[in-house]
Formats: structure tokens, sequence, C-alpha cells
DNA sequence: CAGTGTGAAGTTGTTCACAGCA
DNA sequence: TGCTGTGAACAACTTCACACTG
């Protein structure tokens, strides 16, 4: 009976739990941050210890990305970060539509955070006048109608809603319509969209919800 | 033996999860929604179909603000709407200090939708030369050094830090030093604070990782 | 019936306990 | 001893099954 050699054991794809997902995003930027610090190892607990979290559970979620720490030393933060900017796909370049571009939509525009995530937001889209033909952070600010055709000429898959609260059902409808593969809603309103699109809802009022909670029973 | 009235039964601290916490908000967007397109009642399978998730988890997430349903109506929308904005404390004016004018806080602080749900910003600060007395929606930007004596004049216990990165650790640091109660972090950076404060990160990295992770395998 | 409401079962995620290693 | 790694126990959350109600 031959059953050594249990090579790579979790890289298929063990099915990652999304808390697993949300939290290597954190650990990441925490582990650059030490990395900036000329650290070179860290642990599991002490991580664990700076997210408040049990020393368990970091070691499962680092054990998600394959990389494979050293009894008494630790992980190598270099291997960290590369392994998890692997893992997230953080480094392969994504193209994205941005829709709105009122406040939020300018902040997004003008933050480079996404773009060194691999997300490069390639044309933003308005209804306004007012803003049709400005530019924002070098890019210029199309009239929603000419989504269509700039979506025929350049390749994006994801599609960022930032509009009103009451245009974002209207605007997913659109980027459906013409192609969009997920989209990063950032309005609290819930959208409806055929079963296969990815959606994913940033909503602050979650968290304001929970920061009220706490606040107030403590 | 008398035990009728069940009154108030889950009115003390039932605990409520974390997950329905999240959930109300968008619970009460959709309804005011519906409620603005003169809609009176609606039940929980509609609602479960809007965010696609489970009738019953609905049923459960609206039991714990203690409205009730009618059978064969519904949950009246008005009633929702109201349980929901008191369960929350929407409507209980919360003071917060907000730490870093850049784009995303000169963002929060033009959009109204956080006084709509309670969150008065009564002060804004920043280090940077360019941006303090400068005025952004009607706040004047104050140096940081300002903190402590307004601190002490303006009541709050609330601080939004939307600092840059590396300047997150720092700023908590002061605003732990100056009082506040509650910080919500809009920084990718954990922060370490004592105990007893409470603490929510608001990290757009994490929904960026499990947007490209259902993106990539669909 | 078409809905709410609720206890029980099932599933998912977290923590515990301990084996292995330098 | 201090740390990783992992299967088992536990806790939290969700879904199921069904009683109940107009």
């Amino acid at each position: 009976m031959s059953e050594p050699q249990v090579e790579a054991p979790n890289f298929i794809n063990p099915s990652v739990p999304e808390p697993t997902l949300r939290r290597l995003p954190g650990y990441l930027c925490y582990f650059q941050s030490l990395q900036q610090n000329h650290l070179k190892y860290i642990s599991s607990s002490v991580i664990a210890h700076a997210f408040k979290i049990d020393p368990t559970l970091v070691t499962k979620d680092l054990s998600y990305t394959g990389v494979k720490g050293r009894t008494k030393v630790g992980y190598s933060l270099e291997t960290l970060i590369e392994a998890i900017v692997q893992f997230l796909k953080f480094n392969q370049q994504e193209n994205a539509f941005l829709f709105g571009v009122g406040n939020l939509g300018k902040a997004l525009l003008q933050y480079d955070g996404l773009r060194q995530h691999g997300i490069k937001i390639v044309a933003c889209f308005d209804i306004h006048p007012k803003v049709i033909n400005t530019t924002v952070a070098g890019l210029k600010v199309y009239p929603l109608q000419e989504f269509r055709d700039l979506s025929r000429k350049i390749p994006a898959r994801l599609g960022v809603i930032t509009t009103p609260d009451n245009k974002a059902q209207e605007t997913a409808d659109l980027l459906v319509a013409w192609g969009m593969k997920a989209i990063w809603n950032f309005t609290p309103q819930s959208i409806k969209v055929p079963e296969k699109i990815v959606v994913v809802n940033t909503n602050i009022y979650a968290d304001l919800a929970v920061i009220l909670h706490r606040l107030k029973q403590s």
C-alpha cells in the first residue's frame, strides 16, 4: 500500500471559506507594513494578536495560500506576501468601468489603492452635464450613452456602481445588458441581476449598524 | 397560573447575531424604496427573493426588531421601517470627528447618507497645510493639534479614520488618548487599541477579494 | 391555502487538543 | 520549549419541518 507523498493537498480547490477570503487582505496589508520595517519572519500568534483572533484560525487561513511555516521561526513575510497576492489575484490586472462620478466615484478614481490591487478603471460615466467631459484622475467622464460603444472597444468584466441609490438598479440592468460579468455595488440598495452575474455589495450602513450596536451597550 | 401576555419576549437582549445586524440596513433601504412606490405590505418570501436568501432567515432577522407580521398579508412596511430605525438607533444622533480630509474623507463629509442615519460629523482634522482651514461641506478643516481642545468643547464618542494607511495607528492612538469610545477605520491597516474601545474596519479589499475570487472561477 | 413563527436538524466556521519538529 | 499543522469538539448561523392563523 503506497500512500506517502501527500503532494499539494489543498491546491485544487478546497473551497476557501468566505471569512478566510475576507481576512486575507487584512493580513496582506499588515505583512507589507511589517516588511517595510525590515522584519523577515512572523508567527501566527503574533498575527492573531494583532487581529484579535485565534492563532489556529490564522494558521488555517494561511494554509489556503499554500505557504508553509517553519517551526520555531514562523512564516517568511516575503513568501507570505507573494503567496497572498497570487492567491487573491491582486497581481492580475482586471479592467473596470465606473458609473456615477459623484463624491464617492471621484474618490475611487483618485485612489490608487485599487490599481495597486489589480483593478484598473478604464473609463467612467455619468449622466449629469456638469461632470460629463470633465477629467478626473486623468480619465475623461463620458456620457452614459457611450458605454455601449466603449464596452466593445475596451475589454472589461467588472462594473463599479457609485450612482445615487435610486439609480442603482437601472445602472445594473445596463451593465448586464452590455456584458459585464461582475458588479461592485457601493450603493445600499440591493440590486437584482441574473444568476450568473457576480455581485458584491459594499454597504457602509452594515458597518455603521455594528458600531452603533456595540457602542450603545458598552 | 398566569402566563398569558407574552409581552416583549425578545426585547431585553437576545444577543442579536452580527450577520443579522449587518443585513438589517439592507432591508431598511429596500423597504424605504418600496414605500416610495406606495406599497403598504411585504412578505418575507418577497424580501428573501430580493436578497437571495432563505425566507425563514428573513423572518428571524425581522423578529429581532419586535415587529409582528400578519399571516396572509405580510409585514407592514411602515411598522418595519420604524422598528428597524429604532432598533439600529439610526434616529439617535451620534456626533463624530473625522480624521484625514483626503478624497475619501471629503466624500464622507459631503455624503448626507451618514447624517440621515444619525451620524453627525461635527469637526474634521488634517495635518496638511493645503487643506487646513479650507471648508468642506460647511465644516472648517482644523489642524490636528486642535483636536484636543475641540474634543473637550464638543461631545463625541466616535472617530472616523480616513487618513493614509500608514497614519492609521498613530491617529487611533490619539483618538483613544482623547477619550473616543469608538473608531470607524476606513484604512486597510489593522489598528491596536485597548480592549474596551469599539473598532469597526471598513476594508474594501475584503470585498475586492470576494469579487475576484468569484470572477475567476465562474 | 398563503403567509408567520419556532424548535430541531444541518451546515459552516472557530477553537481545542495534541502530534511532530527543530 | 515554541511553533506549525491537523483532526475532533464546539459554537454560530442557516435551513428544514411543521404547527398555527385568518
